[in-house]
RNA sequence: CGGGGUGUAGCGCAGUCUGGUAGCGCGCAUCGUUCGGGACGAUGAGGCCGGAGGUUCAAAUCCUCUCACCCCGACCA
């Protein structure tokens, strides 16, 4: 009524955007913020939409012949220091653990006793302690490749966190392989991002321009940088996944060595790309609306949600039925569906699922039950898609209708992109952009890097290189803010 | 680590200046009427007022110390 909301999420996007994502979160009930400083606590329905996007992505890990490893949390001190780069990028965001016991003083308060030899870290990556193992299982040319991947959690002490985006620990796999040449390694780099990117664009239905770091934005330590850079609809960007060639450079670094063909002792080049819970914020901020969330169907928890809808003075068992035997015919499709028979209110289930973004909604009542059909709503299109179909019909499309619905939104998604993307031949150019408070992309010449005042302006308006896309063969580089 | 702020019911807050034994909204529970795009009424449960010490007949309120968290700046997927 009259103080009931127009949308379902307050603030809107264009009111506030960072705090309509966090509502756009706390809403669906994917994460909240945990006792832990700068820690998430994922809830099922957020962790299930994890579980989905690994499932999806170990497949295609392992169908490009990397094998899954486990390595330790914690790595021994000594090892971040083998790589010079490394401590550069790092040192700073490392927790250390430097006891192992805890005593009882006389007040009764537990503190740190058992001071260890050598402090461990608790790992903001694996490259040091995997490269470890690397030296010793690599020998000869014949071990070669070597392609090993970790699903696992990681932590870096960040100073500010925002749930997805930016928290102190996080969710990962990180891939690390190693090869006999330059050239087999620089191809597998690609070849991982282009992974990310099929993995971005067909199951998430996130657009990334995929591309190559400029020099300052490069990984420490890597020959090239690979990235995935995606637009959020706030016009700022996130990189989603970045794959980097580190040459010979970290193998030299640990010694990692083998006999090569002709019996000398060579190193080898490796390379490591990783994605992380961080693509769910993308997700959100790509394809989330004022209403709240929209999962993308193909990693969607529930791809579809039935509503009974009964009155008290309605008989349940027929209705029960009819959605139990629906809902059984769906599974045997392979469709993920979900009976929402909870102890509420009619019009509160409907919001939910509407906050939820589950891609299609039945709403299934005696009427329906009479006639052999049910509606159902498509959460992108709202209310006015609704449409009622037999049962038959329904199971006969409902893959092309969610398939239909990842393409709309990829293509919504697209759209945006494309439309706050601009072009500007000089610094004077991109600076105009900015000094209007226009939001997104300039794609300028890689020369702008070289231009008098170019540090200035990107400074004035905090902005970043993204990328210099492989379509544009190295001559263009974008510029905007990001995350 | 600098600058600013906040700790009172599950959540969001008022009360603090001007001490008098704790309140509002949402949520939760029960009952009734409701239920196809956010319902309403009635009743009810729930609080060592962040912690310690002090002043006082009396402290959420005043004083001292402490802890935690948030925001803004320097780093990052």
């Amino acid at each position: 009524m009259g103080k009931q909301a127009k949308t379902a999420i307050t603030p809107t996007r264009e009111e506030n955007f960072p705090e309509w994502y966090q509502q756009v979160i706390k809403a669906a009930e994917m994460a909240e913020n945990s006792p832990v400083r700068g820690c998430m606590i994922i809830k099922p329905y957020g962790y299930a939409l994890w579980e989905n996007m690994q499932n999806t992505f170990d497949g295609m890990i392992k169908d490009a012949g990397v094998d899954n490893v486990y390595f330790p949390l914690l790595i021994p001190l000594e090892f971040m220091s083998r790589e010079a780069k490394h401590v550069e990028g790092f040192a700073k965001e490392c927790a250390v653990v430097t006891h192992h016991r805890l005593e009882a003083d006389e007040d009764g308060n537990l503190i740190p006793a058992g001071k260890l030899e050598e402090p461990y870290i608790i790992r903001p990556t694996s490259e040091t302690i995997i490269g470890d193992a690397m030296v010793r299982w690599i020998q000869s040319y014949r071990d070669l490749p070597l392609k090993l991947n970790q699903w696992c959690n990681v932590m870096r002490w960040e100073m500010r966190t925002r749930l997805f985006l930016r928290t102190s620990e996080f969710l990962w796999q990180e891939g690390h392989n190693a090869f006999e040449t330059a050239k087999e390694a620089n191809d597998d780099a690609l070849k991982m991002l282009e992974a990310y990117r099929a993995f971005s664009e067909d199951h998430l239905a996130l657009p990334v321009i995929t591309g190559e770091k400029t020099e300052e934005e490069r990984f420490p330590g890597a020959d090239n940088t690979y990235t995935i850079e995606a637009m959020m609809q706030d016009g700022k960007a996130l990189q989603a996944g970045t794959s980097h060639n580190l040459g010979q450079n970290f193998a030299k670094s640990i010694g990692i060595k083998f006999q090569s063909r002709s019996g000398d002792e060579e190193f080898a080049h490796t390379t490591s790309w990783g994605i992380s819970t961080r693509m769910i914020g993308g997700m959100i901020m790509t394809h989330a609306d004022d209403d709240g969330m929209i999962m993308p169907p193909r990693v969607a928890p529930h791809q579809v949600v039935i509503i009974p809808i009964l009155r008290e003075d309605q008989d349940a068992s027929a209705l029960n039925n009819y959605v139990d035997d629906l809902k059984a015919r769906l599974k045997a499709a392979n469709i993920r569906v979900r009976v929402d028979d909870r102890d509420m209110r009619t019009p509160d289930k409907m919001w939910d699922s509407i906050k939820k973004g589950i891609p299609v909604r039945v709403e299934i009542g005696m009427r329906e039950v009479e006639e052999g059909v049910l509606t159902y709503i498509r959460r992108d299109l709202g209310k006015d898609s609704k449409r009622t179909c037999t049962i038959a019909e329904f199971l006969e499309t409902i893959q092309a209708i969610l398939d239909e619905f990842h393409d709309a939104l990829f293509a919504r998604a697209v759209a945006f992109r494309e439309e706050h993307t601009s072009e500007a031949s000089d610094l004077a150019g991109l600076k105009a952009f900015f000094e209007k408070d226009n939001i997104g992309f300039v794609r300028v010449p890689v020369s702008v890097m070289q231009e008098d005042g170019y540090e200035d302006v990107m400074k004035e308006y905090s902005l970043t290189t993204r990328c210099m896309p492989f379509a544009d063969n190295g001559k263009i580089v974008i510029i905007g803010k990001a995350y």
